[in-house]
DNA sequence: GTCTATAGATGGATAGAC
DNA sequence: GTCTATCCATCTATAGAC
């Protein structure tokens, strides 16, 4: 009945519809990473958005495909940027890069991200809960997924040649496992252990003392 | 109106009693372990019990006061056994053990436990889990219930003297994010990163690894 | 496209019979 | 003490008005 020619407004509702989803997205982020996935409701993603509480369901089409599309984006962004600094290291040393500059390309991307002047420190947060909390969609991804991880397995096995395989990838798991520390908690247990004196704060300095230690430890 | 003096049936009530609370701790344990904690509802646990619904907030209160008294069950364990070896390498040492009998006794107990042949193995992983999926009164116990680690901090510290004390604790942290890496996902992922060539079932060779990979970290 | 109202499902907790 | 039936809150997802 109506005149099939008149449609829906034109550049501006895109645009509006960018924004809305833009919205979505970040709140959901930002939720997510402070207070965990499964404490954040929809509800409480659209009132941070200020946006309706349809709108979840209809620009990703579930809470849960949202969880995954933030995941998705949020760790191949930061592990392009792991490829880019290996990549940049192989420049400078013929394509065979020592271990220390190796670990530094793994090491650097998070943890600059996660300074506190960072406006990606959020998303450090949101993806170091993805590991333990992820809906098991992501646990797969992050299971099977390890092209990326490969790239440093074998930059690794190329700077210590005389080192077995296998001793690669254990000590590459061991490595992976001082990132993942880098959590809220954690550090706060430091800091009340110590009594004070740690300041995870200072991005350059942690970074040097976690390519001090996995140096070493790979090293052994 | 009924008899003042006729009560409940005498013992047999209170093993009874003593067996379905064990039955729900030990199921409401397992479950947790496996599945994570907002994952597993009352009834998955009286289910898996075999017990009635109610039994939960009976025996416990709620399921949040059921998870903690798990929880400080388990740590409790945990941490009595690894300061039992910590005095004991003192014994073996005038008082003043090397680095890696420090780095033992911290490490042991849970790779020990978490070994597919003990029937701890699932206590580890409820343990693992509390770290990241834990309700706040627990992470405020991990956040500032430090003493255990103390004990570990101080030795280390008088292994190496010359050491600053920050270095110290810094160091430290690093080795605790080694242990709390040991999950099943994390295991999976290097066994298909590496193509099948690690084993962690052997505990006895990774904790020769993970001893040769933390001590060389912390002598750096 | 946006938004309200609500369906539909689940889970924690508890009252009350036995 | 045990167990069933049920209350009540909360959440995701969607239908339908505008």
């Amino acid at each position: 009945m109506t005149d099939p020619i008149i449609q829906d407004p034109p550049e501006a509702t895109e645009e509006a519809q960018a924004a809305t989803k833009a919205a979505v997205f970040n709140a959901a982020e930002r939720l997510f990473a402070l207070h965990g996935f499964q404490n954040v409701s929809v509800r409480d993603i659209t009132a941070e958005a200020k946006v309706n509480l349809a709108s979840v369901n209809y620009h990703f089409g579930s809470k849960d495909s949202l969880l995954f599309e933030i995941f998705r984006r949020r760790t191949s962004e930061l592990n392009r940027e792991r490829a880019r600094m290996l990549h940049e290291a192989g420049g400078r040393h013929d394509g065979k890069p020592p271990v220390r500059d190796i670990l530094e390309a793994y090491f650097a991307p998070p943890l600059r991200w996660a300074s506190p002047d960072n406006d990606r420190r959020i998303s450090v947060q949101f993806i170091i809960r993805a590991r333990s909390e992820g809906t098991a969609e992501m646990r797969e991804v992050l299971r099977n997924d390890v092209s990326h991880l490969a790239r440093f397995a074998d930059a690794l096995a190329a700077a210590r040649p005389d080192l077995p395989k296998e001793d690669v990838y254990w000590r590459l798991h061991f490595i992976l496992g001082l990132v993942h520390n880098n959590r809220f908690a954690e550090f706060d247990r430091l800091h009340h252990l110590s009594g004070g004196v740690t300041r995870e704060a200072d991005v350059e300095a942690l970074l040097r003392r976690m390519l001090d230690f996995a140096e070493a430890g790979f090293n052994a």
